[in-house]
DNA sequence: TTTAAATTCTACTAATCACATATACTTAAT
DNA sequence: ATTAAGTATATGTGATTAGTAGAATTTAAA
C-alpha cells in the first residue's frame, strides 16, 4: 500500500501537471486543489524538489513547477522515492536491496525467486504509469 | 513490502510443504528449520490455522501440518492475511475497499483508475506464485 | 488411574519504529 | 513589509515485533 505521503506527492503532480505551462503554484493552492493538509505538503514538495521532479522559486509570487515531464514522471520512481522498494522483500530489491538477516543461504531462498518474478511484473507495470497517462483520463 | 509476519508465514508454510504428508511439525522445530523467532511463529501459526491453511494437534507429539493443497496456496492469499490489501490504495482494492476521505469524487479520481490497472497485474502475478510453485525451485 | 511431560493456545506486556501531522522559526524574493 | 519557501523539531497515534506467564490439552509412562 502507498504511504499517505507518496499518495499526496501524486495527487500533487497531478494537479502541477494539470496547470498551463510556465503557471507556478503556491503550496496553500496545490493543498486546496487536491485536499492535502498544508503543512504536510510541504515536507513532500520539498522531497519532490530533492528528486528532482519539480523545482521552486521562494518569495512573494513563488511557489513550485514541474521540471520533468509528465511523461517521464512514473509511479515507480514516485513509490521508490516516497515508500521505498517495489519488491516484497529487501533481499528480492533492485534499487533497496539487502539480505535478510534470517536466510541461511540466499541462493538456496525458495522465497526470492518468487519474489523477484512478482517484482519484475509489478514493476513493469508501475514503470507504464506515468503522470501524464492519468491526466489524460 | 510485505511484513516480517508475512514473510515467517511464508517460510512457515514452505517448511511445512517440504516434510512428508503426515508429519506433523512441532513449532520449535518450525522455528529452527526455518529461522523464526519461536514466540512470534505461535501467533503466526494460529493466523494460519484461523486462515484454514493449516490445522494442529494439541499436547504431546502435537504439532501443525497443511490441510490445505500446497498448489492451491498462493502468494496472494497469504499478502492479504497477514498484510491486507494488494492494491495501493484502499479505493483500488477488490477485498479491502474503502474510499478516500480526501477524493471529492471517485469516479473523477486520476489516480485510481491507474492503481486498479497495477492492481489487476500484481493480483495476477501474485495468484501465480503458489506454495508448491516456491518449493520445486 | 494417576502423574509427568510435551505441546498448543491465550492473554498481557513492552519496546521500537513509522506515520501523519503541527509548531515555530529562518531565509529569500518582491 | 509582505509573502512564501525552507528547516528543524516535536507530538500523538498506531502498528510491528516480539517477549512473558501461564492455562488447556494430549500422550504415555508409572
Amino acid at each position: 500500500m502507498l504511504s499517505h505521503k507518496a499518495k499526496y506527492a501524486l495527487k500533487a503532480l497531478l494537479y502541477l501537471a494539470e496547470q498551463d505551462e510556465n503557471h507556478i503554484s503556491k503550496t496553500i493552492e496545490i493543498a486546496e486543489g487536491a485536499n492535502i493538509p498544508k503543512k504536510f505538503l510541504e515536507q513532500i514538495l520539498l522531497d519532490l524538489k530533492r528528486g528532482h521532479f519539480v523545482s521552486s522559486k521562494q518569495g512573494k509570487y513563488g511557489g513550485y513547477y514541474l521540471i520533468k515531464s509528465k511523461n517521464d514522471i512514473t509511479l515507480a520512481e514516485i513509490h521508490r522515492l516516497f515508500d521505498g522498494a517495489i519488491a516484497l522483500l529487501p533481499c528480492a530489491s533492485l534499487n533497496f536491496y539487502e539480505p535478510c538477516s534470517d536466510c541461511k543461504t540466499e541462493s538456496e531462498c525458495h522465497l526470492r525467486h518468487g519474489l523477484m518474478l512478482i517484482r519484475d511484473k509489478t514493476l513493469q507495470a508501475m514503470q507504464g504509469i506515468t503522470i501524464a497517462s492519468l491526466v489524460k483520463k
